[in-house]
DNA sequence: CCAATTGTTATTTA
DNA sequence: ATAAATAACAATTG
C-alpha cells in the first residue's frame, strides 16, 4: 500500500519515541520479513539503545539508535508502523516490537513483502549514501530525467516510472496520477518524448511529489488524508469511474505489468 | 476455486 | 550481453 507520502507518515508516527530508550524487543525470528538478517544482533543492538533520529528516502525508511546502529526498514505491499501501549500484545502478523517505557512500536506486514535491516555501529548503511535525489529536490533535473528515459527507451512510461533508481517513493497510484496530469498515455514509449513532453513529466512529477506530502501526511483519526479532490486518485478504483478533467470514462488494463487507470480522452500523447 | 491487491527481485525471454 | 517481460514471494478478500 505505502508510497512516497504515506511512508512519509508511518516514519513520523514512530518519531513519538525519539529519545527513549528501548527496554525489550520481540520480534519472530523465522519470519520471512527478516530473511539475511542477524535476528540475534538486532535484538541485542535494539535492547537499551535510544532511537536518536529517523529519516526517509523514497520508500526506505532508516531510524538511528544511538551508538549501537541503524535500523533500517521498507513497507513492501502491507507494512505499516504502529504505536501502540506498553503493554500491548504482539499479535498475528507483527514481526517487530519495540518497547520503550511509556509505548510499543510495532512493525506489521501480513504479506511479508517489506523488509527489516541491521546495521551496526555509528556508520549508515553503505546503501544509505547511494540514495538517489527524491523528485521534490533540485537535483532531481529534467536533463537527468531525460538522460533516463532515453536509456529505457522501449519501455512503457508506466513500467519506467516505478523504477526507484530513479523515482524514489513512486508506486502504483501515483504513477497514474503524474501521466494523468501530464496527459501522457502509459503505455508510451519512454525513449519517444520530446523536449516539451519530458519537462511536463518532470513538472507533474514534482507536483504529485509536492501535493501528496502535503495533503496525505495529515493526521486524520490516526490514518492519513486523502490527497487533493479532483485528483485521479479518487477515481481510479471506482467501477465507472470518470476522468476529474474531462468527465469521460476511465480504463483500467495491465500496462508495465501493473494495473493501470488512465483517461483516453485526456492522456492522447 | 479463481482473480485481485498502492512492491521488489529473480528468472526467463527476446 | 542487455533490455524487457514475467513469475515469484504471502496473505487476504471478493
Amino acid at each position: 500500500m505505502p508510497e512516497l507520502a504515506e511512508v512519509e507518515f508511518m516514519r513520523r508516527r514512530w518519531d513519538a519515541a525519539l529519545e527513549d530508550a528501548v527496554t525489550s524487543v520481540e520480534l519472530h525470528p523465522r519470519a520471512r520479513i527478516f530473511r539475511g538478517v542477524d535476528t540475534a544482533a538486532l535484538a541485542r543492538g535494539l535492547t537499551g539503545a535510544t532511537l536518536t533520529s529517523s529519516h526517509r528516502s523514497g520508500k526506505q525508511m532508516l531510524f538511528a539508535c544511538g551508538d549501537s546502529g541503524w535500523l533500517g526498514l521498507h513497507l513492501g505491499m502491507t507494512g505499516e508502523l504502529r504505536v501502540e501501549a506498553s503493554a500491548y500484545p504482539i499479535d498475528r502478523h507483527d514481526h517487530l516490537v519495540l518497547r520503550q517505557r511509556a509505548r510499543a512500536l510495532v512493525f506489521a506486514d501480513p504479506r511479508m513483502f517489506g523488509t527489516v535491516e541491521w546495521t551496526p555501529g555509528t556508520q549508515p548503511p553503505a546503501w544509505w549514501r547511494d540514495r538517489p535525489p527524491e523528485i521534490m529536490e533540485p537535483a532531481f533535473t529534467a536533463e537527468r530525467l531525460q538522460a533516463f528515459l532515453a536509456r529505457r527507451a522501449k519501455s512503457p512510461l508506466k513500467a519506467v516510472l516505478l523504477m526507484q533508481e530513479m523515482f524514489p517513493g513512486i508506486g502504483n497510484w501515483m504513477a497514474d496520477e503524474v501521466l494523468w496530469r501530464a496527459g501522457l498515455h502509459p503505455a508510451r514509449a519512454a525513449g519517444s518524448l520530446d523536449a516539451v513532453d519530458c519537462a511536463a513529466l518532470h513538472r507533474e512529477l514534482r507536483f504529485v511529489c509536492r501535493g501528496a506530502l502535503r495533503s496525505i501526511v495529515r493526521d486524520v483519526d490516526g490514518h492519513w488524508a486523502d490527497p487533493p479532490r479532483g485528483w485521479l486518485f479518487h477515481e481510479r478504483w471506482v467501477d465507472g469511474g470518470r476522468c476529474p478533467r474531462t468527465g469521460s470514462p476511465l480504463v483500467r488494463e495491465t500496462i508495465g505489468g501493473r494495473t493501470t487507470c488512465w483517461s483516453p480522452a485526456l492522456q492522447n500523447r
